[in-house]
RNA sequence: GGUCCCAUCGUCUAGUGGCCCAGGACACCGGCCUCUCACGUCGGAAACACGGGUUCGAGUCCCGUUGGGACCGCCA
């Protein structure tokens, strides 16, 4: 049994997206499964279009990913001297020949026969057998196609699909500037790499019998293909840029794990019963392209969301501080010169742990445990910042004032106390403590924020709200 | 326009002829838990695109219709 090789082949044209990441995983998991090698190619035959910040970005996400290599990154941009002496040996054999026609001509062609309702736009092979080629005119390598016959792909997903020859155009394989085209490269490099599963996204099946011919015109071993379906906006058309984010990048700095990302991505087509979860291990033992649905899928942010917020909690909480810290950076609540104590910040991270579905989420909601004052919400002070509650910020203010220790057992007990003085539920003095000590009515438990948020800052904050109590 | 792919709840999907008056998950709605929120838990609403076949029996097989998508570039 011959070594399983898969590759992974992006165009640096733009950031790591939700797409090309899901086929790099599925390319990734179906190497590891079978203890294969996977390649990292960078695809930069347009040089116009590539740039060495894209090329970074992909690496940079797919490391963010867990999604490591065997070989590459190679460039294609590496390997001219590869394609030139494949394009050399077809023209050679009579199985590819220069065209002088323009980008211009050939557009205006295009209209024409689209204008004229023809179905088939393909080139007229005008310079098939050129007498006199115009010695003015750099010429372009067209590849000559079979024009009878049909081309059948063994899709490992699709299943047979065939395709009439007489649909296949005479495609460019080098440009007028002597860089190969995608459709030559990628059989060239595929084979060169000795690729043995081809797994790729389903925009690609369309161009399959052109490359297949490829493979046959230079005599090379057609590898397995496994096309893959789309990945759809909420309007059903191809994700893209104009469906908000979409880049794995986007989803990193507004703090998503990278293990829910992964999760996310490869049940997007692909399922194992009824299963949602899954650890990576886990993916590796389970993933086959069998289970790979053929419909494409809607992109749902919000299941990832969950997702995320499911692997923050079973995230180990010390684990989960390192991520948070760089979070509270950015929002300006810490620094490397203003950093709390360790513990301090762990107990407050594990406050929100059931709490926060983002990392960047937990460092919103955290704002008032490293604020020196809070802001209120103006409906939540109007309702519990007022004389109804007054006597109970005082007894709980002086209560803690005169408190022997700091504990949430003692608080507790100062809570239950005003409680039961006044006949009252606890829930109308927590929540107006809750009101001046994080501005609003939403928090982890209250003996657990005046815990974190400590004796004297508790005590301004009580006596603040006490004044606006008065008031009100 | 041509070629090709696809079609189960709003979304991701299970389902490979009888186990399905269709199961799970997200989102949504309601109950419980409860100091608020969240978590958790219990329950609810919600789908086999349509029409023909084949078969004792079809979500599952075949054909057609409709709908959606992709490709048709000196982009990848």
């Amino acid at each position: 049994m011959s070594e399983i090789r898969v590759r992974f082949a992006p165009s640096p044209t733009g950031y790591l997206h939700i797409g090309g990441a899901r086929t790099a995983l599925f390319n990734w998991l179906f190497a590891r499964k079978h203890k294969g090698t996977f390649i990292l190619r960078i695809e930069d035959t347009d040089r116009s279009r590539s740039t060495e910040e894209y090329i970074e970005a992909i690496i940079d996400g797919m490391k963010w990913l867990g999604l490591d290599w065997d070989e590459g990154p190679y460039r294609q941009t590496d390997r001219m001297e590869i394609y030139q002496r494949y394009v050399q040996r077809l023209l050679d054999e009579g199985k590819a020949y220069y065209c002088y026609c323009t980008p211009e001509e050939l557009e205006e062609r295009r209209q024409q026969a689209m204008k004229e309702g023809k179905g088939i736009i393909k080139y007229d092979r005008r310079c098939l057998d050129l007498k006199n080629p115009p010695s003015d005119r750099k010429p372009v390598v067209r590849f000559k196609m079979p024009d009878a016959g049909v081309t059948i792909i063994q899709d490992l997903i699709k299943g047979n699909v065939s395709y009439p020859n007489d649909q296949l155009d005479d495609l460019i394989i080098m440009r007028s500037d002597g860089t190969p085209t995608y459709n030559f490269v990628v059989v060239v490099d595929d084979v060169e790499m000795g690729i043995t599963h081809v797994i790729r996204g389903d925009d690609h099946l369309n161009n399959t019998p052109k490359q297949i011919q490829i493979y046959r015109a230079l005599d090379f071993q057609i590898p397995k293909f496994a096309h893959i379906p789309m990945i759809l906006g909420p309007d059903k058309t191809r994700l893209s840029k104009r469906h908000g984010a979409t880049s794995v990048q986007a989803y990193r700095e507004m703090g998503y794990l990278p293990e829910a990302m992964v999760n996310y991505l490869v049940r997007l087509g692909w399922s194992y019963g009824d299963q949602e979860i899954f650890s990576k291990e886990e993916l590796i033992e389970k993933f086959s392209l069998e289970g790979v649905a053929k419909t494409a899928a809607v992109f749902n942010p919000e299941k990832l969301l969950w997702l995320t917020s499911q692997y923050i909690m079973q995230t180990p909480t010390e684990k989960l501080v390192d991520l948070v810290i760089p979070f509270l950076k950015k929002e300006g609540l810490i620094s490397d010169e203003k950093m709390p104590e360790r513990a301090w910040l762990t107990k407050a991270v594990e406050s929100y742990k059931q709490r926060a579905k983002t990392l960047q989420e937990f460092a919103r909601s955290m704002r008032y445990y490293f604020t020196e004052d809070v802001e209120f919400d103006e409906k939540a002070s109007n309702k519990f910042l007022t004389e109804k509650y007054l006597p109970y910020l005082k007894e709980v203010k002086e209560g803690i004032e005169n408190m022997e220790g700091f504990s949430e057992e003692a608080l507790e007990k100062l809570f239950k106390n005003v409680v039961e003085k006044h006949q009252t539920k606890l829930r109308h003095v927590a929540q107006p403590v809750r009101v001046a000590l994080t501005g609003g009515t939403a928090s982890p438990g209250i003996f657990e924020v005046i815990e974190i948020i400590g004796k004297d800052k508790t005590l301004r904050r009580l006596q603040r709200a006490i004044k606006i109590a008065q008031n009100n």
